[in-house]
DNA sequence: TATGAATGAGCCTTCATTCAT
DNA sequence: TATGAATGAAGGCTCATTCAT
């Protein structure tokens, strides 16, 4: 099902049957990734789109347009991965956990998806509705997938019984935030890959960094 | 290029030794946190400083180089405060690391300091000279001061012998990416104050999400 | 840079295929001549030209390349009649020479022509490459045509032996500086007609100033 | 004494009585030279004067009257030298002729006063006083001298009975513009000095090109 | 006399957007 | 559906000029 089905007309920028918006935003996406919102001109999305500037207001009313247009069509693929491999395992939260996160981060091997949150932060002033739109898309709901799935790990006694939404963002934040890294200081490679990276954060994650025998034979508790 | 060159030659932005400039990096603060990079006007700056577009240019030849005053002035700031409390501490990694960690989220108070990672990762495509500058003097120097007091922990037996350098990014980049959505997410006030959040990292940090028991005498467990 | 760039890329100042850079250039040659070049401003030019502003720039990337594709196109003409003429006549030198010379001077009858080398004269300094090309294009060409029928001249016998080099510019120099003259004076109207001029230089040139017998056989007077 | 002199105030840019106004039109000709009119700024005469920007208005209202100043105070030098020499010899006005012009051609060694007549060409349209003062001070009163010098020697017999203007010219030019073309073309050193220079269009110039049997007695030759 | 500081006006250039075809 | 052509509205930067000190 095409996302941009004629049948329901983007709620603010409408567009016509054919393929063309799509390859519009195909081309904007590139464009975009690569130069962020201000920096890209429709003359740059024109011509990776192989048409005149003027042929895409025929699809966008504007520029901005094109831009919560890509968010909205794009944005919902990398979440709806994840939230699918979150839902899937709830009987085995951990494995869950792990499965979903490396589905997540996997999604970001196509570069340009990973300048979609990095855009967003920078643009969020701008566009403010795009940005709830991102939370609510994007964010609440993995959130809301990794809080279940904390919260059964609590439930059958894997999990200390820790804040899901703080662990959550203990979990997410430095994988997303290595992603953000590597689009900026792209001259400072990162020691690790991102598969490498994820495992070893979630290793961390659950196990901690501390010595264990420090937190656990005290037993002389009060 | 520029014949307004001051007396004493700055190390790249050139400035007069009277408080001009500062004044006017303390408008650029109000203006560039509020509407990021792109869309800030030299004149916007100009009227937050109480003076004409063309006085900016007696202090700074250009735009970006306000920017980049702006950072250096700031971000060492921070940075400084993170770095000293670090290494004032190395014989107790664990408390040097907390107080690092909590005096370096509380210079985030200040919400326009707050700004400027965002619009460095935002930005970097633009400015990667920026870009290096706020990593090499930023980042790099925070995860070594980090790596030191890991390094530390680990060799005194506290810490797990993990990799400092994914310890120092699990433990920084939460913070960091709190201080970015509240940014982008103003609407989503988050449930926790700042110096909340910094204390159940840190916890859920140090012992992890598991279950002690979990994963230490498997099955002994009542 | 130039994202609107033609599918016909001119040699350096890009056009399209229209007759629109033509009139750009013909309303530009009316405003140079009347302003020189750093009094003219953009828009002058486009309104001479009936346009706007901005549309200059999607025949010319900037003000200097308006200015250059102007002297390329203009100064050509000129130095092409000149050279035709010149090349035309070895046979027979002197006629060669004389019919050159008019007609060079007669293109000058449009004022405006006559502006160019004012203009270049005037920003050589700021436009070496110009300078430069102006020098290549107009100027050795100009003295390689006269040196040509300078030697032919004097292999015939019919010259004098002198430096062809000095000979060309002893004959050019007074028409073009009258060329300029006539620009700065305007008040001070000459007295002779160019095409006069250009007879009374010719002849004097070849006769020289001297009184023949005073050279020749002296003694011989009454 | 002092063309500057406080007993006769200029008449448009007022100036107090001390030599900061001819220090203020050395730094000027050094910057106007190298720059051309448009191309300098005030700042730039400052710096060259050791002087802050605003202490030039002390002494010349504006850019405008700071050129014009330094036109009226230098262009008048060259001129007298010529002048002189030219009208101590009537008696011998082929030597007086010949003196004139080397001291004359002398004169622009100081490539700095070399400008003066190449500003002015360029900037007449925007100083059309000032050219008139050039023309009334300089030109005329050149060609006067030279026109008394040609008509003396006419007399004497000793020249063709030519228009004494077009002969000024016919000399002069040749000069001039080799002086302009110095400086628009540096690249293209010219192959004689300009005392050779001088020297050949003095002589081809008295001689003229054409073989002299030619022009005498037809076919008598040897 | 001298200047540091400041500015108004202006100019080149860019770009999202429009429209006749 | 598509585009070539055009433009209005900025925005960064410059510079001659002013003025309080």
């Amino acid at each position: 099902m095409n996302v941009n089905a004629p049948l329901v007309p983007g709620p603010k920028w409408t567009r016509k049957p054919q393929a063309r918006p799509d390859e519009v935003l195909e081309a904007a996406l590139d464009v975009f990734a690569a130069n962020g919102f201000a920096a890209t001109r429709m003359d740059d999305i024109a011509k990776a789109a192989g048409l005149s500037k003027a042929a895409i207001y025929l699809y966008f009313p504007s520029k901005d347009d094109v831009f919560k247009a890509l968010v909205e069509q794009r944005i919902g693929v990398v979440q709806s991965h994840f939230d699918a491999a979150a839902k899937d395992q709830k009987h085995d939260p951990l494995a869950g956990l792990q499965r979903a996160i490396r589905l997540w981060a996997n999604s970001f091997h196509d570069l340009r998806l990973a300048a979609l949150p990095r855009i967003i932060l920078a643009e969020a002033l701008r566009f403010p509705e795009l940005a709830d739109f991102y939370h609510r898309t994007v964010i609440e709901r993995t959130q809301a997938s990794l809080i279940e799935l904390f919260q059964a790990g609590i439930d059958k006694g894997l999990f200390r019984p820790v804040e899901p939404l703080v662990a959550a963002r203990a979990l997410m934040s430095p994988l997303m935030f290595e992603i953000l890294r590597r689009q900026a200081f792209p001259a400072h490679i990162p020691p690790l890959s991102m598969d490498e990276l994820v495992d070893s954060i979630f290793d961390l994650f659950l196990k901690g960094l501390a010595m264990p025998e420090v937190e656990n034979h005290s037993g002389v508790a009060p």
